[in-house]
RNA sequence: GGGGAUGUAGCUCAGUUGGCUAGAGUGCUUGACUGGCAGUCAAGAGGUCGUGGGUUCGACUCCCAUCUUCUCCA
């Protein structure tokens, strides 16, 4: 699940992909990497272009890192990693301990907006991407501008062999304003550099606040950076323009390959810089540009990081990739988009973040629905295809990142579904706007009718343009815009979120401890820092601590609650999270006590919610292991939730679970629980040994190099949550629901202890004492006594049972509300569906019977009004006052009548339910020949009765609260006709 | 987290200021006809109008709550 983790982690699939570079003496050692650099260095693959900037660093003593999940999860202001220093920032903010000084990796990361990435633009040009790699070194308090320089020009010019005349290097100008200084000592170092290699400092250029200083966001760690910019151009263009000219410019051949950031200062909420205490260094280079320098290619896309997948999409197509520049140039665009999105969404499913309407998740969506759409509109693929590039990709990049090969079946059904409904959608849209053109006189594609296309159903706006465009239909752009600017600032004004500073309290403690394995009570807690948060108009707090037993949520676990007090205040703590490895406690309201160092605060866990919590959380662990048992290896876990009340497990499987495995998984967990096993906590154990012991790991969860290990017998996953003591503590466990979430991905719910006694409880007594006597079949009756022995028996293994009264059914009339009754609350109970489906049978037979039974009433009565037909002035008039009759049947009554008695003028009174009723029936010529109108007539004649009616010209029907103005209503009704 | 939409026959969907005995197409059953591309015609079965409250003489329709599915924004 999830590990409470120093920063450093190591995954165990990914270990020995990166004990190449940790172990000297792999085939990456020194001696042999010279030979490699001077082989490949004209021709490199860009596999050898990773190797070697890992290896390079190896050299330089950094410790190489493998990439951290593209999805976050633990820091609200991120939902994924969109640079190299992502996974280090606790590092920097100073809430971890720092363990090595030196480090280097890859990064996936992904950019779908902000200021340096729009999604629109990704696949216009040749060189902005979704998701991308970057390759980054990393000082922390270590080294420091002179190294971070000169490495990079070793390895640029020295070992990548990268024409030193078409580089390019900026520094910080400085910012009056800021009050920072010109960065002069990068600029120094660079012109030694270049003098040494007998260059100008005219390769040095000057630059604003905005390009190169760098800044983590509003407040934290930040800044001046430099950059490394190259000029790949041919000759004749350049002799044209120098490329000093075009640096910073969005030329898309003057790029930005590297940018090494000198993190310096800490920026404060006010707005104002204050030194940090231990200065780093954090540098980032992508991958794909690099690879487009060194193989000598004008387009990040024709390198061989995409080219076997825009082969491929030209080969499903028919459309060849023109290798093309140009940005108007539709199909190459679109195989752009298509072989650029396919590695976001698959690398995102892959780290467990599945497509759907909200959160990451939707990013994700959007990103794949996108590719889509380019496909549909321009390659002319009106089928899903884009599942089909999965392979490719996996052959491509498997290698290095294993997560791709072992999740291919889960990405492939994924991205195959989501095409498929995508589709869906678009065909919905087409034939709504078809419907539009059809009706539209002014051959104008309104705003907000092309919005609410676009709002509500999620038809692309540019596919609205294209559609309109094709029907000579003009597009109300303006109209569209405002309306989605509305809906941006609704959305806006719903999630503002203020963050104040951090305040500290000084104090001799240490801080963030986690003590909550061993105890939920500690009686020494000091407050080291809190901060004010706003979330719309409610403040919250948040409070550190120098130890805590709260556990902050995380692996699925809400966060503890309960309060801490001193002898002058008690807080409510109403939740506990984790923000970069610091946890903070929520309360409503911020202690007054808290700098009065003498006075220590007790803090206490609500321990009853907890310990049902721990009941869940050790349950989970025994599914999943039941489920891998039952169904196979290949269930994955996917997404956990545990708290007091329930538990909630997502999981890999392809297909329904059964009835008969959900009761084996069921069992198996029971007999775990019987087994009464003891809880085995390695809080502290090497990754290589928990591997070698064969232990659960997740992709997409980064974990530390120590992690903790839960065992329960031959269960052992790694968790940083809360477990009972022994298997035994959970009671029961008892499922509760299976469904399906996503493509290929299932949910099962479940309670355990008290939540499941109470679940089989309410299950009983609803049976049991429900008021269902007499016409039930003794079938019926035998299975709902089968079904309560065997809830029975369950029961009976969970501690203070009560007893039950069995009740029979006893004779006597079954009404239909009873049975609805019972069918509803058998439906919310999840009884046997046999059950209910005879239920309901019953149920539909009674309604039958009574619908027919009204109908003969009716037929009766028929017989009996036909003898009474009294003409007058060539109508035939009918009249009479019934009893027992309702209300279906009376209708059924006019009906019968108007259709056999030419020129009919009816009248009907009748009390129903106390009430007095009044129905009005004439034939259809009649009404027309003599303008009556049965409605408005009705509307008349109840108000005799205190009541009002309506219906159409010829059958109308009223209701009244007056039963003594039922003859004078009709009366009045009859007065009509005369 | 906020907005919009959606739920009616096995399936796809109509149902317009509350009252048209809840409909169409398709599928199903039965029968008749038939050398024609989805053969034709006729008859029939099939619906808790998502769920729970409320307003009303009367609710598929209006109001409130809740769930499902879709969708946009953050």
């Amino acid at each position: 699940m999830w590990i409470v983790s120093v920063f450093y982690f190591c995954h165990s699939n990914l270990c020995t992909t990166f004990d190449k570079y940790n172990n000297f003496n792999s085939r990456y050692s020194f001696s042999r990497n010279f030979s490699i650099y001077l082989t490949l260095s004209t021709t490199m693959k860009s596999q050898e272009i990773r190797d070697t900037f890992l290896t390079f660093f190896k050299q330089k003593n950094h410790k190489i890192v493998a990439s951290a999940p593209m999805v976050i999860k633990n820091d609200p202001t991120l939902m994924f990693t969109n640079a190299g220093m992502n996974q280090f920032k606790d590092l920097f903010l100073g809430n971890s301990p720092i363990v090595h000084k030196r480090i280097a990796d890859t990064q996936k990361c992904l950019r779908v907006s902000g200021k340096h990435n729009d999604l629109e633009e990704v696949g216009v040009d040749t060189y902005h991407h979704t998701m991308f790699e970057m390759l980054g070194n990393w000082s922390f308090g270590d080294y420091f501008k002179k190294e971070a320089i000169e490495w990079a020009w070793e390895l640029l010019v020295d070992i990548y062999k990268i024409d030193k005349n078409r580089l390019y290097f900026t520094v910080f100008e400085g910012d009056a304003a800021d009050g920072t200084p010109e960065d002069t000592e990068a600029f120094g170092l660079w012109k030694d550099l270049l003098e040494k290699n007998g260059l100008t400092t005219d390769k040095i250029l000057k630059a604003n606040k905005k390009d190169n200083f760098w800044e983590m966001g509003d407040t934290g760690p930040c800044g001046p950076c430099s950059e490394i910019h190259v000029d790949i151009r041919s000759d004749e263009e350049i002799a044209k323009i120098p490329g000093k000219d075009l640096v910073n410019n969005d030329h898309p051949q003057v790029i930005e390959i590297w940018n090494l950031v000198f993190m310096e200062f800490n920026r404060m909420a006010d707005g104002k810089l204050k030194p940090l205490p231990a200065k780093h260094v954090d540098t980032g280079m992508g991958f794909e540009r690099l690879a487009m320098v060194l193989q000598g290619k004008k387009s990040n896309y024709d390198t061989d990081v995409f080219s076997p997948l825009t082969d491929k999409i030209a080969q499903i197509s028919g459309i060849p990739y023109k290798n093309s520049l140009d940005t108007q140039h539709k199909t190459d665009v679109a195989i752009r988009v298509i072989a650029d999105h396919v590695r976001a969404v698959a690398f995102s499913i892959a780290d467990g973040q599945l497509p759907s309407n909200n959160g990451a998740g939707y990013v994700i969506r959007r990103i794949l629905r996108r590719a889509i759409r380019y496909g549909y509109s321009f390659l002319n693929l009106k089928e899903a295809f884009i599942y089909e590039l999965v392979e490719i990709l996996v052959q491509q990049m498997g290698a290095f990142f294993p997560e791709l090969v072992n999740q291919q079946e889960l990405i492939t059904n994924v991205i195959r579904e989501e095409e498929e409904s995508f589709l869906r959608t678009l065909a919905k849209g087409i034939q709504r706007f078809e419907n539009y053109v059809a009706n539209s006189k002014d051959k104008k594609i309104d705003g907000p009718f092309a919005f609410e296309l676009y709002d509500t159903f999620g038809f692309p706006k540019d596919l609205t343009e294209l559609l309109a465009k094709e029907n000579g239909f003009e597009f109300g752009f303006e109209e569209f815009a405002n309306e989605l600017l509305r809906q941006k600032e609704r959305s806006r004004a719903a999630t503002t979120l203020k963050t104040g500073d951090w305040v500290d309290n000084p104090s001799d403690a240490s801080e963030n401890e986690f003590v909550g394995y061993d105890t939920t009570n500690v009686d020494d807690i000091v407050i080291t820092r809190f901060r004010k948060v706003s979330v719309k108009d409610e403040d919250f707090y948040q409070l550190v601590f120098n130890k805590t037993p709260f556990y902050p949520e995380g692996g699925g676990q809400v966060g503890d609650t309960g309060y801490i007090k001193n002898k002058f205040e008690q807080i409510e703590i109403i939740d506990t999270k984790k923000e970069n490895n610091l946890i903070v406690h929520i309360t409503k309201t911020l202690p007054e006590h808290y700098s009065d160092g003498a006075n220590l605060y007790e803090a206490k866990v609500d321990s009853s919610k907890r310990k049902l919590t721990a009941a869940n959380h050790s349950a989970t662990h025994l599914l999943h292991q039941a489920l891998r048992t039952i169904l196979g290896t290949h269930v994955e876990q996917k997404g956990s939730l545990v708290n007091a009340d329930y538990l909630r497990f997502d999981f890999s499987h392809f297909q329904k679970v059964s009835e008969e495995e959900l009761q084996q998984i069921e069992d198996f967990v029971n007999e775990k629980i019987q087994a009464a096993i003891n809880l085995n906590e390695h809080r502290e154990i090497p990754i290589e040994e928990a591997e070698e012991q064969g232990v659960m790991m997740l992709f997409g969860e980064k974990y530390g190099n120590k992690p903790r290990m839960i065992q329960f017998g031959d269960s052992k996953e790694l968790c940083g949550g809360i477990h009972i003591n022994n298997t035994k503590e959970i009671e029961l466990f008892k499922i509760t629901s299976e469904g399906s979430v996503a493509a290929g991905i299932r949910r099962i719910e479940a309670v355990t202890s008290k939540g499941a006694a109470n679940y089989l409880k309410e299950k009983i007594d609803t049976i049991t004492k429900h008021p269902l006597a007499g016409l039930i079949t003794d079938e019926i009756k035998n299975k709902i006594t089968i079904a309560q022995h065997n809830l029975l028996q369950q029961y009976a293994k969970v501690s203070d049972m009560p007893t039950l009264n069995i009740i029979s059914p006893s004779n006597g009339s079954l009404q239909i509300d009873v049975l609805s009754n019972a069918i509803a609350d058998f439906t919310k109970i999840k009884l046997d569906a046999t059950i209910i489906d005879e239920l309901n049978n019953i149920k539909k037979a009674m309604l039958k019977e009574e619908e027919q039974k009204g109908k003969e009433q009716a037929k009766a009565i028929k017989e009996e009004l036909l003898n009474e037909v009294k003409n007058s002035n060539g109508v035939n008039v009918i009249t009479k006052k019934l009893t027992a009759v309702d209300a279906a049947t009376i209708k059924d009554l006019a009906f019968q009548l108007k259709a056999q008695i030419a020129d009919l003028y009816l009248v009907l009174g009748a009390e129903i339910n106390g009430k007095p009723n009044l129905t009005i029936a004439i034939s259809d010529s009649l009404a027309t020949e003599r303008k009556l109108h049965a409605g408005n007539i009705i509307r008349e004649a109840a108000k005799e009765m205190q009541g009002g009616g309506g219906g159409q010209p010829f059958f109308a029907t009223a209701g009244g609260t007056n039963l003594n103005g039922l003859d004078a209503a009709m009366e009045k009704a009859l007065s009509f006709i005369k």
